[in-house]
DNA sequence: GTCTATACCACGATAGAC
DNA sequence: GTCTATCGTGGTATAGAC
């Protein structure tokens, strides 16, 4: 349950008369993203939120549970819009399947859209979460899989409709892939350069990106089961 | 040029009896695959090695530039791996182009070998890897993208035989989906869980992954060009 | 309840003795 | 090459003011 605050506020209000708590929630989002998570002190952040020192400990815990914090305001928005934007598909479509590529679609726009708003973050909020992804700690992957549960299980359902023949796990698999190259992309920034290839970011590149990686990662959803013949392991010599 | 040491050491030499470049180097990638970066301090690390807090900073500098040097005593001969797997295979192709599935398990399989190694990090040290991919720090993502330039280009190279109507340009797209894909699911050890269903880790698991991700990225690097409808990204209602 | 000042201990890094 | 001592900064805990 979300603690109440002290007082409403309207929506046309200043940064700075904000109160503590969401000042915090700003500043730490600000800089976690540009710094990242380690590189950016409580002290450095408080600053910036004109607060003092110990409101992060008062209000939050502990820096990490204070990013934690600022992931939930992202990520529990975007997980939403996709489920909404995937039932409205379904709604559409009446009793037939959705395609693949349309319930791909529903996965990537929100995603897009977000790693489009450079007013909170942009890209670089998609990199920080993708680092999130492999934190050592244990407690910090766990809350993300939290974060993610709902909304990967109702894409799930929607895709085992559209590939019936394939088993759950075999579609546990495939999701889990296209999470992977959907995550690794919209977080990698500079992995383009990886390629020797560079490719400006101008403002139509999304829609391009959506264009490239939805066909992709459809013509894998779909690919025929298992005629691969085993491929040894072993240093083979 | 890598600097020589004081002495040349036979190879069925003691662990503690190594210099202490050599014994930093292993108690920092120990301590730095189980703890991760940040949560590893220089003291632990030292005291691991049975050597003084100073010896890290004459060294190697930095606790950074020794992260560097752990990475880059694992990442190279896997990168090498892999180029000479690719080779081996085009010899024994002779002229005929390989397949996609074939030279996806020439990168497939160092990876999930290394993987595997318990004794040097096995999954863990994918997991730091993948996290180093989305450091903030420039010049961490700079050494990466130096490390895997020659495998990558290599790569490209025989990709473009086997898909030769591709263009450049959407070839280095798709083999960008394709190391995001990889990277995710060799790094993401507890990623599975997003799909609540647990898989148990036993040891065929690895050869069971490769079945299933090779034919996965083989069906979206063959899919067909640009058939997709544009997806209206702005918010239609 | 909310906020502040301040104290604590661990961290990475370095200078200088040996 | 190696060590000790020390510096500035980090996250965190708490006592007490409002």
């Amino acid at each position: 349950m979300p603690e109440q605050r002290p007082a409403r506020r309207t929506p046309a209000m200043d940064a700075l008369s904000q109160d503590t708590k969401s000042r915090i929630l700003d500043a730490a989002e600000s800089l976690f993203m540009e710094h990242g998570f380690e590189a950016t002190s409580l002290r450095q952040l408080t600053a910036a939120a004109s607060v003092n020192l110990a409101a992060v400990n008062y209000h939050f815990g502990t820096k990490e549970e204070l990013f934690q914090a600022v992931l939930t305001r992202r990520l529990d928005p975007m997980n939403q819009e996709r489920i909404d934007l995937l039932e409205r598909y379904e709604r559409q479509a009446g009793t037939r399947p959705l395609s693949c590529e349309k319930i791909l679609s529903a996965m990537l726009i929100p995603a897009l859209r977000l790693s489009r708003d450079e007013r909170r973050g942009g890209k670089d909020f998609l990199r920080v979460l993708g680092r999130a992804y492999a934190d050592p700690a244990p407690f910090i992957r766990n809350f993300l899989s939290a974060q993610y549960a709902e909304m990967i299980s109702r894409f799930k359902d929607a895709f085992q409709k559209a590939l019936p023949h394939l088993t759950k796990q075999e579609l546990t698999w495939r999701l889990h892939f296209v999470m992977g190259a959907l995550s690794y992309t919209l977080a990698g920034t500079d992995a383009l350069k990886l390629m020797a290839q560079v490719i400006p970011h101008d403002r139509d590149n999304d829609e391009m990106l959506l264009e490239r990686l939805a066909p992709f990662l459809a013509a894998g959803l779909k690919a025929p089961l298992g005629d691969t013949k085993k491929l040894e392991l072993a240093s083979g010599d």
